[in-house]
Parts: C-alpha cells; sequence; structure tokens
DNA sequence: GCACTGACAAAATCTGAATTCTGTCAGTAG
DNA sequence: CTACTGACAGAATTCAGATTTTGTCAGTGC
C-alpha cells in the first residue's frame, strides 16, 4: 500500500529511530528522510531548521517525563505523600534510563543540551507541578504557610542531585535511594509537614 | 643568578601559569617545561604522568577552595549559622569564580572533570566539614538527632544546585541568592534547627 | 651520585583537501 | 494548488598524511 502522507509525527517517529540507532552525532536529516523514503527537502516543508526536528524530539521525549508526573502530581491523598512519591517517580524515571541504556540517556542528554528553550519549558512545567502539590498541602493545612512557586522551585533545585542529567555519574551509586530519602527528610520538615514519613 | 633546584612546587607554579593563558587542551608538558627553562623530560623526574601534574594541580586548587571553609566550618557560634554561612560562602566562592573569570572557570572545570579521584577526595572533605558543623549542632542540642555523616552528605546534595559545577550556567539568575535562601529555609527546619521555620 | 638533557618510539593531535550535509528553490507530477 | 523532488551553494565534517606530544632512558656534566 502507499504510504500514507508525509507527517509532522511520522518524521518525528523517523528521526527518533534514526537517532536511537545513529547517536545525534550521526544523525542526518538525510537519514530521517531515507528512512521515511522522501528527498530531505521534504523534511524542511514540515520543520524550518533540522535544530526545530530535533527541539520536537526532545519536546516529546520530555513530554513522556512529565505526562505520567501530571497524574500524580494531581491525585489524590496527602500532598507530603504526593511529592515524595512525585519526586521518587521523576528520579526513578531519569535513573532507570541511565541505567538500562546509557546510549540512549547519552542521546538524549545531547540533544536536551542543546535545546535549551524545550528544556527550560519542561522545566517550569516541573516546578508548576511542584508548586501545585505544595499549593495544595498549603490549602489543606497539612504544609506551612510558604509561598508555593517558590517552594515548588526550591523542592526541585533541592532535589537536583537526584533527577538532574549532569549528576548521572553519581547514579551508580547503591545507597542512591536512601539518599534521596534524606534529602526528602530534610525539605519535607521544612514544608512544615504534619506526617513525616517516618522510615528510621 | 642560577634558578633554584627545581621543585614540585615550582612545576606546579608554572603549570598553573600555562594553564591560566593557553587552557587545558592546549597545555603541554612541553610548554610547562619551557615556561621554567627546562627539558621535559625532567618534568617526569617530579610527576611520572601529564595526568599526575594535572591532578596536583586540581588538588591544590580545590586546596583553595576547602581551606577558608575549613575555617568556618570549625568556627564559633550557633550551628545553624554556621552552616548556612559555610553554605554561601562554597557557593560564593564557585559563582565569584564562573562570573569574573568564566576561561579560568572552564579550565578548573575541564581539569576538575578529568582528576575523578582528586574531585571525590574534594567531596569527601566537604562532606565531612558540614558533618562536623552538623555534629556540633547536635551535640548543642540545636539540631535533632540526625545522623551526622547521612545528615551532612544530604545538605551538600541538597545545595548542590548553587556550588556543583554543572549548574553554572543556572547561576547567572539574579536570584540565585533567594534560591540558596529558599532551599536553606527548607532544609535547615529538616535539621531540627531552633530558629527559622516552627514545624510544631 | 645526582639532576638534568636530548633523542627516540608510540600515541595523540593537527591540517587541509575531499566529501557530506544543510538549507533553498525552481521545477515536476498529480 | 499541493506535495514533493533534485540540483545547487555554502557550511560542516571526514580522513589520511604530516606534525606534535607523551613518556622512556642512555648519556652528559657537575
Amino acid at each position: 500500500m502507499a504510504p500514507a502522507a508525509l507527517t509532522t509525527e511520522a518524521i518525528l517517529d523517523a528521526a527518533e529511530d534514526v537517532l536511537r540507532r545513529y547517536g545525534p552525532a550521526k544523525t542526518t536529516v538525510v537519514d530521517v528522510a531515507r528512512a521515511l523514503g522522501v528527498s530531505h527537502g521534504s523534511v524542511y516543508r514540515h520543520f524550518p531548521a533540522k535544530a526545530a526536528l530535533q527541539d520536537a524530539v526532545a519536546r516529546r521525549w520530555l513530554a513522556r517525563v512529565s505526562e505520567p508526573l501530571e497524574v500524580t502530581a494531581d491525585g489524590e491523598g496527602p500532598a507530603a505523600q504526593r511529592l515524595l512519591r512525585w519526586l521518587q517517580q521523576l528520579a526513578a524515571v531519569k535513573q532507570r534510563m541511565a541505567r538500562e541504556d546509557p546510549e540512549l540517556f547519552a542521546t538524549f542528554e545531547r540533544l536536551t543540551a542543546e535545546a535549551r528553550e524545550v528544556v527550560a519549558a519542561h522545566v517550569d512545567q516541573l516546578t508548576a507541578q511542584v508548586s501545585r502539590i505544595v499549593a495544595a498541602g498549603v490549602a489543606s493545612g497539612e504544609f506551612a504557610q510558604v509561598d508555593p512557586p517558590t517552594a515548588g522551585r526550591a523542592v526541585l533545585q533541592a532535589t537536583a542531585w537526584f533527577h538532574h542529567p549532569s549528576h548521572a555519574a553519581e547514579w551508580r551509586s547503591p545507597g542512591i535511594g536512601a539518599e534521596l530519602d534524606a534529602v526528602w527528610s530534610l525539605i519535607s520538615a521544612g514544608l512544615g509537614a504534619r506526617s513525616p514519613v517516618r522510615r528510621d
């Protein structure tokens, strides 16, 4: 059967495949077009430049990280518990990828290093999610009267060690899970949390 | 007058000069030897390899960071105040260097990226300093009964955003000082500090 | 004997000519 | 008209040959 008309989505799928196979350094627009059986000129009808295509792939990858977290952020239950789960989930997603497919993780890292604006938007989104959890906790009286945006950003910064890609090398430490717990026990108190999840 | 005998210290001084001038990528052992007016073979009497020389330079640079902090760590006054000052001092040293001499900072960063063991020792030293402050706070009853090594490491990890070189790009934000304060107000509560945030 | 030199082999890095890639656009096919 | 092609110029990348650098060591001179 004739392939469906060339869509932006199809190009992104192909680009992702090629990136996985060849890595970011060796992936060319010609490669992506060849994978689709079209000329590379066609790709430029959908993306103004290679950088825009890379940005779009990065955006999709990051969305796959932030969407499941969105569910957790807006879920039920005590805010402190939700926030801890959210942080553990974020850390687990990043750390699993780094551990199980280091090459793909390196690809991901390089791509995002160049897509600064896309990453900034992603970080804003994550900050907003944390801030929502904090705001819920403040509203329910579970947390002290902190400023949710400020505290949200602070929580994300304080846990950067466990989810920011530039610390990936440290994630090999077997105690990394306990270390996140230790940081959590520091910061959860700072939010004025009522039920500081005991784990002695 | 004849130059003093070639010492390890003199080589390190020359290596530092050359690194500042040419950057880490273009600095060769031959350059360092030329700066000293000796043959490069002589340098190898004092260092078994170029990497060892680079490690020694990195060790000296890092010592210049950790030594003043040592004074703060073992100083007088309430532990919480001392710890905050220590953190601000560490962040300020790194951030000032990154701001005022970005090229030298980049050189420093590259060099330390390769001197993994040296950096690990430095981090251990910093962790020990924080742990000492925490231990003092616990001993004086100012902090809750936390485990000093665990809490010390957690404090350093939670503030990595503000002192770890891989976050240097984020330090340009004008609110960076306030952001450290926000993280501090989270973690100081977690140590059970008396003053800043109530948590009963 | 001791501190250093300088020539050397192997490894790493540089250079520049040849190739490949990016981004554009007039042209083709349906 | 729309969706795509393919040829093209300039920019970026590759690759092999030339050069530099690393690390060793026998030799020099004090």
